[in-house]
RNA sequence: GGAGAGGUGGCUGAGCGGUCGAAAGCGGCGGUCUUGAAAACCGUUGAACUGAAAGGUUCCCAGGGUUCGAAUCCCUGCCUCUCCGCCA
């Protein structure tokens, strides 16, 4: 949510800020409500003064044996035209804030200008690609012949855009995530935690997957919950409604969770294989940060991200994402590519964000400067890494012309002491 | 699931329907003392909105209600604790 204040004061900045995300916005009713609200608060704040004044003199009045009547008469219609005018209040106040939680972040001005994904702009390039003798198979077809993912059975289970690993799959899943949490809280000092991963409709609010989008959530049926998109949910929210002490800062936490995804908007693409399912599973990085320093931590940050990529020896690419293309509630965000040589092309493996204040306004996330004043901090997250899709970058980028599988040197002791599946 | 108790400021914990943003203690901050620190003592210390300021309004889990007036009474929900039952 944008600080309210700075959307009266600079309105005109702000619409075009966010008019370089190629978003369709009206102030104009809003303009309007939110004079409308400041008038009828005024009135009821005049009203609810009168009242505290009555509600002194009363008492003392009583104790002097003095008449009360004519006082008690007034208050009553004072008490009716309050509770007539907090009746409007409520409803222009809940259209305006409805409107505030449906606006994005405000894009930092770092961000490249741009219409969509074709605009973002690539930072830098890690490694270079593998070379192969033969033609590389997809990661579907290789799970298949080594017998270790089963998509068939999955939707058997499940349904579509559902993955079963079995054997040494599973066995790769489980190092990766062992291998991510024991990078991240061994040699970058995050916390390791284990949240829910059904969330309520405050902490939904408070990261910025609601209201706007609760069609891409699976909601459960008699509850208030859902599970939750990613990682960022609970770890965010773990701290809303807080005042941190700015020594504590930053906080660093990092957690395993399955991320659930209705992925309603993407019919057709990535019908094969498990780039796209409706559950997988995601190392997750949360930092929070003084306003000061946010920036910096995103840098780190996202090189806490690469370095997983680094160790497993996965050529990648880092892209600053354009205003178009950027995501609801961030100001910046690096996208991690990492190269698919079956398809020749990079995909995402992590997205690396800054929300600045956005979800520290929604969720009521602050700190204590050392001068004793009460802040909004600044909130980041990104993955470290999606599990799923690093299991398809290893088996594309590591497969030999026998179909067999080497395991990174990193991932060896993860697995066993394997040196490679197949 | 059944029975009971409770949710108050950074924490612990008082609080007759009006003078309660709320006692007290702890913690924090500033100071005195000290070479320095501790102890002791003194002072200070919640947040949001609004206003140029003075000030005003709101917040004692959340939402409703009673009342001229609610932290205090009533209802609902959420959460916590104790006991019983069930259970990985």
């Amino acid at each position: 949510m944008l600080a309210l204040k700075r959307l009266r004061d600079n309105l005109d900045q702000i619409k075009t800020g966010l008019a370089s995300r190629q978003i369709d916005l009206h102030f104009d009713a809003w303009v309007k409500g939110d004079t409308q609200q400041r008038k009828l608060k005024q009135r009821i704040e005049g009203l609810k003064a009168r009242q505290n004044q009555a509600s002194q003199e009363i008492p003392k009045r009583k104790k002097a044996k003095e008449a009360i009547d004519d006082i008690l008469k007034e208050m009553k219609d004072v008490s009716e035209e309050i509770s007539e005018l907090e009746g409007d209040l409520k409803t222009i106040e809940e259209e305006n804030t409805n409107f505030l939680l449906g606006l994005p972040n405000l894009p930092h001005p770092s961000v490249p200008i741009g219409k969509n994904e074709q605009d973002n702009e690539e930072i830098r390039r890690w490694g270079s690609p593998p070379t192969f003798a033969f033609k590389p198979l997809s990661h579907w077809d290789l799970g298949e012949t080594l017998d270790i993912l089963d998509f068939e059975r999955a939707a058997k289970i499940s349904g579509a855009r559902f993955v079963l690993y079995k054997g040494l799959g599973a066995r790769l899943e489980r190092a990766l995530i062992n291998f991510m949490l024991d990078l991240h809280t061994g040699e970058h000092d995050y916390t390791e935690m284990l949240p829910p991963i059904i969330a309520n409709r405050t902490s939904m609010t408070g990261t910025g997957q609601l209201p706007k989008f609760e069609d891409d959530l699976f909601k459960l049926k008699d509850n208030d919950y859902f599970l939750i998109p990613t990682g960022e949910v609970p770890l965010t929210n773990m701290h809303a409604d807080e005042i941190l002490a700015e020594a504590d800062l930053p906080l660093s936490y990092t957690a395993l969770t399955p991320c659930f995804r209705r992925e309603s908007g993407s019919y057709g693409q990535d019908t094969r294989g498990l780039v796209r399912l409706h559950q997988f599973n995601k190392v997750e990085l949360v930092k929070f940060s003084t306003p000061e320093r946010s920036y910096e931590r995103l840098e780190q940050l996202l090189s806490e991200a690469e370095s997983v990529l680094q160790k497993l020896g996965l050529h990648y690419r880092v892209i600053s994402l354009c205003t178009g293309d950027l995501g609801f509630s961030a100001a910046k965000t690096y996208d991690i590519e990492v190269w698919l040589p079956a398809q020749e092309t990079y995909r995402e493996i992590s997205s690396c964000s800054n929300f600045e204040d956005f979800q520290a306004r929604r969720a009521k996330i602050r700190y204590r400067t050392s001068a004793g004043k009460v802040e909004h901090l600044h909130t980041l997250n990104g993955s470290g890494l999606a599990v799923g899709r690093t299991v398809v970058a290893i088996l594309e980028n590591m497969q030999q012309e026998d179909g067999s599988i080497l395991i990174p040197k990193v991932l060896q002791p993860y697995m066993g002491g394997l040196e490679k599946i197949g």
